[in-house]
This record gives C-alpha cells, structure tokens and sequence, in this order.
RNA sequence: GCCCGGAUGGUGGAAUCGGCAGACACGAAGGCCUCAAAAGCCUUUGCUCGAAAGGGCGUGCGGGUUCAAGUCCCGCUCCGGGCACCA
C-alpha cells in the first residue's frame, strides 16, 4: 500500500505531544468558562474494546471542540477497579486482586492512550487506592451519623451448602446453587441500606429539566415508581384482640366492589385469621412463599396454587359485609401494608384470582358499550357504589378517601416500588465498611482518623461465595474506639456502585487530603455539562450518582447547588455482532488494536463517527473492515489535498466564479459541521467533510490556470480546522507542515462563518403539476411569490405537463417550490 | 401483560419545520493509468418499461388528512429494549 503519509509514526507523535505539552490539564482558577465533559469511568477488565473507541470518540470529539470553542474543558479518566470479576479470577488462579487489577488498568490505559483521546491525568482516581477508600469510608460515616445508613434485616439468597449468600447472579434459573448445586433458600439476614427513600419524591421530580434521554428518564421514573393512594383499616369477623387488617390502594373509589382480602404469606396477622380447617392449606402456601425466591414468586404458578382461603373474614368497612380472607404469594410483605383489598370487577390479576377460587364480581365502574371483558380498569360512571354513584373515577376516589378520613379509619398516602439501596456485599474485593461492633455500645463507626480500613492482603481466594475477609485471623479482631474494649469488625464491603456515585466530584479535586473534594472546586467545574455512557446505566448508576450528589449536598459535603449531577446525558448505542452485544463474556470482541496498527487511530474514530447515528446501535459486520478501510481512504485523501497541495500553477488574480463558489461551499461547511456537532450528528459531519473533500478535488481539477491561491488556502485550513475533534493526529501533522512547528491546530479557535456567504447562492425550485415534479428552474434564495409563480406558470415543460388544463390553484413556497394544481388534482 | 424505540436501494445510513426520497459511504460494474498489478483517478449504480427521449412504480402493511406524507392521524405486522404480580 501506498501510504500518504506514515500513520504509525505520526499517531505516535502527536500522543507523546500532548502528553508532553499538558494542554488538556485544567485548574479551578481557569480565567475561561468551566466545562466538565465525562465519560463514565470503566471497569477495568483489559485493552480497550470497541465499545470504549466508540465512547471515547464521542467524548474526546467534545473535549477539543469545546475548547476550540474556548472553554476550559474538564476531562478526567479514571477506573471502576473494585469488583467481582478480579475477585472470580483471584480464585481460579490464585493471583491476588489488586496485581490482576493493576495489570488490566495498564492494559487499559496504553491502548486509550493509543485513541488520541485527552485527558487530564493528574487526576486519575481509581476505586481502590487507598486514598480514594478513605474518603469513600469517610462518607459513609457521614452517612450513618445521619441516619442515611443503617441496618436492617433484609432477605437474601441463602445457600445451606455452603452457608453463604448469593447474588441474585450466582442462583441458577431453577433455584440452585451455581457452585453447589443445593436448593437456594431466603433467609433474613442483617444487612447495609443507605436510605434512597427519603429521597423519592425529588429524584421523581428533579428528573423533568434534566437534558437527558426521554426513555432514561421514563425509566427512573418507572423504578421510583411513586403512587398515591389510601391506607384503611377492614376489622377482623369475631376477633377476641379487636384488630384490623391494614390495606393499602389506589382505587378506592372501588371498594364497594371489594368482595375479598388478600394478604402476603410472612403478614403477622396469618395465624389470628387462619381456621384449624384451613391451616394445612395456607401453611403449604407460606412454605412455598418462603422457600422461593422473589423471582420464582413473581413468574408462573396457576392462579388456584398461588393462594388459599384462611377461613377468617374482616369488614369492609363501605358495605358493612364480612368478607373472605386469602392469603397468597402475589402479594408482596414489603409493598404497602402487605394486605390487599380485592376488586375483582376493576383489576385484573383479582379478576384471575377470582375466577379460580370462584369469588364473587361486583362493577363499580361502569364499562363502555360493548365491553367484553373480565376487568375493567379504565375510567366510567360510578355503579352498586351508594354515595359515589354517577361520579367518575377521579371525583369518586377524593370522595372515597375523604369518606375514610372523615370516619377515622384511613389515610391518604404515597407508596413507592423504589427501595433503600442494599449497599452490602460479602466481599473481598470491595471498599471495606468502616464499623465495629462493640458488645457493649453497638454500633459503632470507625473514628475518621484512623482511615481508610483496608483489606488485609494475606487471604485465601477460595470458591466458597462467601468473603475471605470473615475467614482471616485477625482482621475481625478490633477494639471498640468508644471503650476500648474488644469488638468485632464488619468484614461486609460495598456495593461498587458506592464508589461510582461520586467519583466525579472527586475529579474536581483529586488531590485533596482533608475531605473528600474541594467544595469551591466542585462548585467551579460542577455538574457535568456532559456524561457520556452506556445505556446499561439507565437505572442503578445514573439513580444512585443523583441521590448521592443530594445526600452529599444535605450532609454540607458537598457545595449547593445545583442537585443534580448530570446536565446532559447521553447514551451511546450497543456494538453488536451476530445479534449479540459485543463483549468479553460473549467471546464475540473484535480488538481495536488491530485496526490501531494498521489504518490508524483517526480512521477508526472517523468510522466511529461516520457508522451511524451515535444513540442507535451498531452491527459489527462482514463489511466493517471496508467501512473502515474507507474512512483511511478519505482521510489520506485529505492530506493529498491539503499538505500536498502541490507547487502549481497557482492563481493569485482576482476571483472567478468557480472560485467564489469554493467560498460559499467552505462557509458552507463550517456552518454544517458546527451545527450538526452541536446536535450529535456526528455521521452527518463527517459526510459534509466528504462531500467537501470532494468538492475541492473537483475545484482543483476544473480550475483554468490552476486554483486560485488564497481561496484554496482558506478551503483547506476550514476542512483541517473542523475535523481536528474527530481526527486529531492527522490535522496537527498537516497544520504543522502548513504553519511550521510550532503551529497547534488544536489551540485555534473554532472557524467562524459568514451567514450571508454560507447561504446558496441559486436554489433550485421544483415546479410540480398535481404533486408531480415536471420542471426544475435555479433561482435567486430570495426570489418573491409573484417571480416565483410567473417563472413556474411561463416554463414550457409545465405547459407541456398542464396539456391545455387549466390552473385551479397554484401553491407558490418561495424559493423552494411551486405546485400547479388543476381542477381534477 | 404494560411501557418505550425502530422498519428507507445489494449494505450502513441522509432527508434538522409537511415541500426534489436515497446526501455521504461501502459494495458492484465499466473506463483511464500500467508490461502487469497495487495504489490513484474518472463514469454508472432504487426498481421497472424503453434503442433513446421519456414514462410508471417506490420509504414494513391497510386506511385517512393535505395542493403535497418517509415525516401528521387511525388500525395492524415484524424486530429490538425496559419493567415484569408494586395493589
């Protein structure tokens, strides 16, 4: 092949360069406007994939367009290097976390050195330094001595073989244990929240302004998953004791059609409302709740077998009428009350459950004409609902509710789907909770100045699911920092997602030794202009990085305002390949390196750029290789026409046409390609450059007496100009050859463009009869509606077209358009 | 089941506000250059009828609104994703 200009050589330049010069290093006292654009830190799991190309030509195209643009860009990297795949490998070969870690973070950051992308790496964080655990162990005593953590039961996947608890991961769809095949139980076990909770209702609300995806969001909104509704009280039928069974719902506008109540099989009240006669079913259906897990609970069993009668009966307290008790698996202990009232006429899955227990359907909604159906759960005519008859849904569940409140026995509240974040792992390879637990006072947080705890190192890596830290001789050993006396260490650590929920104002001030960060630097470059990542972040860590940026905030670690994090997202597309996403656990990754020695950095970023739109997913096909191949092509192409741009003949007279359309089609270009990088249509971009390249070849060949020198010059340096963001190598070796050594393409200020000389000069109008194109005249961009409809109707290819018919109306779209329309059109 | 996307040539895609469908690229075909090849350059390339000029059809399917629909409305099909008993 022959080469135009030496790929390797250049790439290798540059990235040195900018090591060397620093220019993407930027400090909190940067007289230009602050600017944080960031990638989600990754995971540290080898060289880079194409999935991270992708991401980092996005992200590094921002970075050195915005600060063409003049802004002082923040541009951290950094790594998500705690995790369950280093601890995996530290068992099957023994080699310790932190060594496997290291080598895949060297891994990782030569072949993103290789990219070209920027960043500022003095501020490197990675989640298992030592510095970065101790102010990730200092926030969350901040957070215990708030209230914001605490410990509770919770159920967890309990393996009785080896005596361990699994992630949701590690139990196998039928209900077994991966490792030892045993039956996976739930069981209670004391656990780490921190409480998401308190902060529902403004992580529902704060999600509007957000310049985020609407879909993320209808996604944070589903999870939060806020809904209004009643709790009231239904008494139990002949109970000695006088108590109620607590319900909650949406719907009480519907409770004249409660014919039964449902409660989940842990609810305390069971035992009082079970019959001897009905003891044996409901005890199979406790038994079978508390043997699955949620996840088997929430899929299959036929509607007879999810429940039985327990023979007891309470009051529905708007008829007056004892109704049956059931207990059953599909109500859940942990939303609302745990107890349901049942209508079966008015929701679907009581509908179901009815017509398998033969229950009895009472409507209180009135279903439109010609409804068929079972339940009917839209809007109607209130029925058989004595003081709600005749309204609608929405009047009749305020008159319901006042109703309950005006007698006492309900209220009107909020329930949410979210739950507190369960932030425990029994774990090695995690940052280590920072508490012991003294016989005699508790509770109680490691004292902040003997930070961070750290893991010790001499463990044993075995497949038992369960942390070394709990096995090792002496790391549980503690003293009590309140009395001295002995206590005993928490040996759980934290969830990663801990470590990823404010990693990014550490960035701000990595360097800080007495806090975590800074709060005027976090002022000075927060929130994020732009977070660049996966989909697969929708919920978890998108969720948990807001309530964070909150709780810190409310905790006065963090400075005020805004709350929010992230102004805008976006979230790339997957790569996929052979309809699977493209990952290491696939086995399906093609490596960027290959393509990286051979076309070079800038192409594949170009046909990163150039493959689609950069929301959409991607398929890594037969033909990538020629796509890609292509875009080395083109940008070869560019060096021919811009470094050597040839000794002549070159005109310096006074301008022609061809030379004033060169003008208008560089303006042209500067426009297009600043507005659609602004717009993330990058694809688009990169075709406009294309086009123009080819349009300067064709100026080149065509032009009498060779180009015309000063407008060729200015050509070249606008295509150079904007596409340094998306192939930076290549156009700071051509600007250097253009401007010597000291020239740097990337310190220029983004091209700026004349509105008058980006219009077109000629438009091409489309004259139509009845819709049909039938003439094309090129007319002035500002012809008049008159000009336009006298040029249209005096074409003789219209004539032609009209046939002798004659003009009922003529639609005249100056400049672009004429429709002719006749009497029968 | 519910919610959200998407469907345009052989392929990836473009059409930013209802106004020329197919920009740009890949592939393919032909040509120039060359002893030959590679590279490069130049043409052609939605389907179809036609020798050509020119015509007809065409954005998943069926309707509708409009002078005009890839774009808006109604009803479907298929593909992808999210949530999956949250009362």
């Amino acid at each position: 092949m022959a080469r135009a200009y030496d790929v390797q050589a250049i790439e290798r330049k540059w990235q040195d360069r900018w090591a060397e010069e620093r220019s993407y290093e930027v400090d909190a006292d940067d007289p230009r406007p602050a600017r944080y654009v960031l990638c989600m830190y990754p995971y540290p799991s080898g060289p880079a994939h194409q999935g991270h190309v992708r991401n980092y030509a996005f992200g590094d195209l921002l970075v050195r367009f915005r600060t063409m643009q003049g802004d002082a860009v923040l541009s951290p990297y950094g790594f998500d290097s705690f995790g369950l795949p280093a601890e995996n490998a530290a068992i099957r070969t023994g080699e310790h976390p932190r060594t496997f870690t290291e080598a895949r973070i060297a891994e990782l950051k030569s072949s993103v050195r290789r990219l070209g992308a920027v960043y500022d790496w003095r501020r490197e964080v990675r989640s298992h330094d030592p510095a970065f655990i101790r102010w990730n162990q200092y926030i969350f005593l901040r957070f215990l001595e708030a209230g914001i953590a605490y410990r509770a039961n919770a159920p967890v996947n309990w393996c009785p073989g080896c005596q361990t608890v699994l992630a949701n991961e590690q139990v196998l769809a039928d209900g077994t244990c991966e490792r030892s095949g045993d039956l996976v139980v739930q069981r209670d076990l004391e656990q780490w929240f921190f409480r998401i909770t308190n902060y529902a209702d403004e992580l529902l609300d704060a999600l509007d302004p957000l310049e985020w995806p609407e879909r993320v969001k209808v996604m944070q909104r589903h999870w939060i998953g806020r809904s209004e509704g009643v709790e009231f009280d239904l008494p139990l039928v002949d109970d000695p004791e006088g108590r109620s069974l607590r319900v909650f719902t949406t719907r009480p506008d519907t409770s004249f059609g409660m014919t039964y109540a449902v409660i989940a099989p842990e609810h305390p009240l069971v035992d009082a409302l079970t019959s001897e006669a009905q003891r044996a079913a409901v005890e199979e259906i406790r038994a079978a709740a508390a043997r699955a897990t949620e996840l088997d609970r929430t899929s299959g069993a036929s509607p007879e077998k999810r429940g039985a009668f327990t023979g007891g009966s309470v009051v529905n307290p708007f008829t007056q009428a004892a109704i049956p008790v059931y207990v059953a698996d599909y109500v859940l202990m942990r939303y609302g009350t745990g107890a349901i009232m049942a209508v079966p006429a008015e929701d679907e899955r009581d509908w179901d459950f009815a017509a398998a227990h033969g229950l009895p359907v009472v409507r209180t909604t009135q279903p439109p004409d010609g409804f068929e159906g079972g339940a009917w759960t839209g809007d109607g005519e209130k029925i058989n609902s004595a003081f709600l008859d005749g309204l609608d849904v929405a009047a009749a569940k305020e008159r319901a509710i006042d109703w309950l409140e005006e007698q006492g026995i309900g209220h009107r509240t909020v329930n949410y789907r979210l739950r507190d974040w369960l932030v425990s792992r029994q774990r090695y390879w995690g940052c280590p909770i920072p508490v012991v637990y003294c016989p005699t006072h508790g509770i109680v947080g490691v004292p902040d100045d003997q930070l961070p705890v750290l893991a010790p190192d001499d463990v044993e890596f075995l497949p038992r699911g369960d942390s070394p830290l709990a096995r090792h001789p002496t790391f549980r050993h503690a003293t009590c920092p309140v009395c001295g006396g002995p206590a005993e260490r928490e040996t759980d650590t934290m969830d990663t997602f801990v470590d990823s929920s404010w990693y990014f104002l550490r960035f701000c001030d990595p360097w800080a030794e007495d806090r975590p960060f800074d709060p005027a630097a976090a002022r000075h470059f927060m929130p994020v202009y732009q977070y660049i990542g996966g989909i697969e972040h929708a919920i978890l860590h998108l969720l948990y990085a807001r309530f964070y940026t909150k709780a810190l905030i409310d905790l006065g670690v963090a400075p005020g305002t805004p709350r929010e994090p992230f102004t805008r997202l976006f979230t790339q597309g997957m790569i996929r390949m052979d309809n699977k996403k493209m990952s290491k656990s696939k086995g399906n990754l093609v490596s960027p390196e290959r393509y990286l020695d051979s076309v070079g950095a800038d192409a594949l970023r170009l046909f990163h750029l150039f493959a689609g739109p950069p929301a959409d997913d991607m398929d890594w096909t037969a033909q990538t290789d020629e796509v890609i191949d292509g875009c080395g092509r083109f940008l070869e192409r560019v060096w021919r026409l811009t470094v050597e741009a040839g000794e002549g003949p070159w005109r310096h007279d006074a301008p022609t046409r061809a030379d004033d359309e060169l003008v208008r089609a560089t303006h042209r270009l500067v426009a297009k390609v600043g507005n659609d990088l602004e717009r993330w249509s990058f694809n688009t971009a990169v075709a406009a450059c294309m086009e123009f390249a080819n349009t300067l070849q064709r100026y080149r060949r065509e032009a009498d007496g060779g180009p015309h020198r000063p407008t060729y010059d200015a050509a070249v340096d606008a295509l150079l100009l904007v596409l340094a963001p998306m192939t930076p190598h290549m156009t700071a070796e051509a600007w250097e050859r253009r401007f010597g050594a000291d020239a740097r393409i990337h310190a220029q200020s983004w091209p700026a463009f004349d509105p008058e000389l980006a219009a077109e000069a000629t438009v091409t109008m489309v004259v139509q009869v009845n819709g049909k194109v039938r003439d094309r005249i090129e007319v002035a961009p500002d012809i008049s509606e008159d000009e336009a409809r006298r040029l249209a109707l005096g074409s003789a290819k219209i004539s032609e077209a009209l046939n002798g018919a004659e003009p009922a109306r003529v639609i005249v779209r100056p400049p672009r358009l004429v429709n002719v329309v006749t009497g029968r059109g």
